[in-house]
DNA sequence: AACCGTTTTTGATAGTTGTCAAAAAGCCCG
DNA sequence: CGGGCTTTTTGACAACTATCAAAAACGGTT
């Protein structure tokens, strides 16, 4: 709703906006913890953080510790919108995604498989509540690290701040060539995009949720699939 | 300015903005460099900077001297595809944008305005030959720092490296917003957002530039304008 | 193997937006 | 003030995709 106003030789416009109220939020219903993990499992995030940039036996030690082991089954939800996401995790086996409602339809808009790093990353870094959900496709294997334990390995490791800029250029590049894509071309040149690039979320999703990730509809994607 | 408004039991938040007339821009001839900034003109950058993380004085100096001004006109190229981006750049005066040619149509994908920190940041963070051309809107003065100067500080100065992992926090989630906001509204509905969130752009910028920064045809824009 | 709920496919239709082409408006400069 | 270039608007049409509805396929369980 907009109104556009003259006062005193200059234009305004004006807008009015509904706030809608808010949802209560919903709590976990099972999440297992376990304070000390076993060195074996944690290689996987050792090997994978060294390729972003490699950390003295220090860092590594002190991160190692700051870690804790979470194990949740599919379905179950890591965050539901409106919480506040407190941790950063990383994502050692299984298949997570990330989705937010709108108009009463759920819209997932990013994937993550082993080795990534996941957290909702607009209320993990202002400390706001999320607009997201996280939700688990498979069983999963995550370690996780509160934001302020994070801040105390910043602190106390300047290499470990290093690793995370690096990590999040990375980041950054990947949703950007995203952006560009999900912008300029189209739902059939996207599915191409997918087979070619990360064929393995293919296998391992639902098509409805890809739908929603790739910003086209369940239908449109299958008159696509139907095509190759 | 806002103001909230409850009706019927319903919260609304009204927002007046003021469409300011053009500025008339500042024009530069060529080129010019100098190699130690005068500090009264540097004071944009140190007050924009504190706003992300406050520097101590050490940092802030070592940042200082590891800048230098330059100065372009309007239309010039700050970079060219193809061309690696060793530079990092604080927009202090001016407008940019960055665009790629697609189909042989130019893309514009991103504007830069007062305070801004510019690069293209694929390339600059990979060292790899950028896609992407940045191009002057109107004449700017902007200060560089090359990427091994930067590194330089890094290693020198922890809350430098600090500092920029903040402020790529800051950017994503602003990649992140535009990206869904691209991904799943109307065309009509994005220049709405952009009437609210960044009316200064619609003021400084041709609307060409503006329709493929949305991702709609010129025409559909010019469309959508009318309508209001 | 049969059943039930979920996921995927298929069909028909409508709406939105892109494209091409041309007219109109705006802007700079002499 | 007028000419020439650029930018924006308007019109007609085609292409693509979303939506709604229903059928088919799939997957796990008994």
């Amino acid at each position: 709703m907009t109104c556009n106003v003259n006062y005193a030789g200059e234009s305004f416009v004006i807008y009015c906006i509904r706030l809608r109220p808010l949802i209560i939020p919903i709590t976990f219903t099972s999440l297992s913890l376990s304070l000390l993990p076993a060195n074996n499992t944690m290689e996987y995030l050792l090997t994978h953080i060294n390729r972003y940039y490699p950390l003295p036996a220090a860092a590594q030690n002190a991160l190692l510790n700051s870690l804790e082991k979470t194990v949740l089954s599919k379905n179950e939800f890591l965050l539901k919108d409106r919480q506040i996401c407190r941790h950063l995790y990383f994502l050692e086996k299984g298949a997570l995604r990330g989705f937010y409602n709108s108009d009463g339809k759920e819209i997932t808009h990013w994937f993550a498989f082993e080795n990534d790093f996941v957290t909702s990353f607009y209320s993990f870094t202002t400390g706001l509540p999320a607009v997201e959900n996280i939700q688990l496709l498979e069983g999963s294997i995550l370690w996780s690290i509160s934001k302020e334990q994070l801040a105390e390995l910043f602190n106390n490791h300047h290499e470990i701040e290093r690793l995370v800029r690096i990590a999040y250029e990375k980041y950054y590049i990947r949703l950007e060539e995203r952006f560009v894509n999900a912008q300029f071309k189209t739902a059939k040149e996207l599915y191409e995009n997918m087979l070619l690039q990360s064929p393995h979320i293919l296998e391992r999703v639902p098509l409805g949720y890809i739908a929603s990730y790739l910003g086209i509809s369940q239908e449109t994607l299958s008159r696509i699939r139907s095509q190759f």
